[in-house]
DNA sequence: TATAATAATGCAAACGTTTTCATAAAATTG
DNA sequence: CAATTTTATGAAAACGTTTGCATTATTATA
């Protein structure tokens, strides 16, 4: 198939058959407004009867953009990104560019491979999740001098561009909500925080809050889960078993919140008579799930449609900035999975 | 930034500082075992004192491989697709292909411009999902003659190649899991079937399988949904608050079947012991829930692998053969949301 | 050992664009 | 109306590769 595809017509014919010359057919395509009217308008006949489709691998050659920005992820699965890049690419349409995705497929070593793969490929800007990257992909990127962006994550001091959520914050108030609704017995499930940096921001909120207000939860309480169903169902029923059990969890995101919220149900306890459960997030499900859950709103498609633009800005800037920084704002969903602390819970 | 970006190695640098021409590194790179050892050795060293990263654009205007798969798909908001993106990708990644995602952000409609898009990107082949595409879009990859593969729906009788499943069986069997329990009041929630073959072949096999065992749905028994959570729960709120309720519903997706059930749990009823739900696809949390979800498992990340590897055969062709289609099976996952009907129920 | 076949390499053309520079035409200014 | 600026166009070089063909070195065959 590939060897015997039939000649397509170049931007040489559609000069042809305009009569006119390949140069301002292609500043036709790239500057219209360089280009005269009755020109212009022969040169659209004729690439519309040729069917004509320009070729970008061409153009890049030249040092010209590719008119494609790679974004590598750490996994698909969740859904947790989906949100994002379809913010992302609504965005990025608008502008005609082509979204490369990637995902690391739940290992970090890969994202090295990605990320040349990308640059192989000749895309005009990177896109990243979070701020924990391989020495060998920042060098790389480094060396080639092209525009990176960190999304997901608001990271005030750090060298590349950033936009995102303040995790920080988030752990923070997460832990707010439960606190003002009278628990002191509050057990965590965090993310796993070795692996990344969101995880361990969200922690540190919550831990600080709670000391704050004189609470440490001791060690058999706070406890860590990978992102999938089963593994954190299977972390929170072992939380919920033990001899003395909390009022109240907070959970790292949603997906540990409704695992946990399973879990509960199926050891036979109600939610949030017996016990309050707290999601950060607000994934697909937790509005509409029994009993609905109280978490806190990502804005993921807002993030994605902001890094759009921010990356398009980088990608057309001529000189290299120091870095900004872009916080996007969350909100608090309180709904039925949390209830103030009565004295009969645990 | 983009315009004062250092200038990179090129295959010239390292054919010269290798001592050897062009055309042995470029050959060194696709074909290495064309190559001498101690030239081999040469090139390998300098391309990495260089850092030489190939520029694949440059290559595929001399009319190769451009190395990128392009996939459209009508969204990635409800995860339905993410696996099998992620087993696509896996898969491609070994045979060093970069995968372009697109999403419909679901209006149909786009899918033409993304499918241009990716044409001017240069992409060898192209996925799309289901078998219901524009007029444009078929005829635009047909005068190309470039690749192209529908995946996830099995159709013995498309013109295209296809790698998927039976839509059409998954309907039936699932029905069928229903009647051998016992029950015959069944409602039905499909999915919106205007739109989308998956959802009429399915609502097709769920009709007829129930024809035969001699029962027809009432009409107020029969509705639509599309497949996000908030709609298909009020869908299923209206069914269930009927006069007279069905003793079990069968689900055009997961999607629909969680809606389903938060539904009756909302509304005070017990699952299974007051209704049965039955879904289809197994998406993530079926397994999990309260309770965890009678289901049929659609292998989409199996799908995702054998589609990279019919798309790598496609692209590699020589001929344009006859359309092939790959039937890939699926499993029943019975769990704790259907039980055998009771005469209590209704 | 002569001959034929095979393996390894280099030269140079080709790929479809973009873009710099030069030129011609038109519009503006004095 | 001459001089200048602006606008529209074209010719040709350049981009970094791959590849067909030719050439040379090596190995196998008779």
């Amino acid at each position: 198939m590939a060897e015997m595809r039939k000649k397509q017509a170049t931007i040489n014919d559609v000069a042809e058959r305009a009569g006119t010359s390949v140069s301002t057919v292609s500043r036709y395509f790239n500057k219209p407004d360089l280009v005269g009217r009755d020109i212009a308008g022969r040169i659209e006949e004729a690439a519309t009867q040729l069917h004509y489709i320009r070729n970008r691998s061409a153009a890049a050659t030249r040092g010209h953009r590719s008119g494609t920005i790679g974004m590598v992820v750490p996994t698909l699965e969740n859904s947790i990104f989906a949100e994002l890049i379809e913010g992302l690419i609504a965005q990025l349409r608008q502008s005609k560019q082509t979204v490369l995705i990637s995902s690391n497929l739940n290992d970090a070593g890969n994202e090295s491979d990605a990320v040349r793969a990308f640059v192989e490929q000749g895309v005009d800007g990177i896109i990243l999740i979070g701020t924990e990257h391989d020495n060998a992909v920042l060098h790389l990127l480094e060396s080639r001098q092209l525009p990176v962006l960190c999304v997901w994550n608001y990271a005030s001091d750090f060298a590349i561009d950033t936009v995102g959520i303040d995790n920080y914050q988030i752990g923070y108030q997460a832990t707010d909500h439960l606190l003002a609704l009278g628990h002191s017995d509050i057990g965590c499930i965090f993310g796993l925080s070795g692996t990344n940096d969101r995880a361990s921001s969200r922690r540190k909120g919550i831990l600080d809050r709670l000391a704050e207000a004189g609470h440490t939860p001791p060690k058999e309480w706070q406890t860590e889960s990978s992102y999938d169903l089963r593994s954190a169902k299977t972390i929170a029923h072992n939380l919920l078993v033990q001899p003395s059990r909390p009022s109240a969890i907070i959970c790292g995101n949603d997906i540990i919140a409704f695992a946990t919220i399973w879990a509960a149900q199926s050891l036979g306890l109600h939610v949030p008579e017996d016990i309050s459960v707290m999601g950060i997030g607000d994934f697909q499900g937790a509005a509409e799930m029994t009993p609905p859950l109280s978490t806190i709103r990502i804005p993921a498609h807002t993030v994605g449609r902001l890094s759009a633009n921010r990356i398009l800005e980088l990608v057309s800037a001529s000189e290299k900035a120091p870095p900004r920084h872009l916080k996007v704002d969350f909100e608090m969903r309180i709904r039925q999975s949390t209830a103030p602390y009565r004295a009969t819970m645990a």
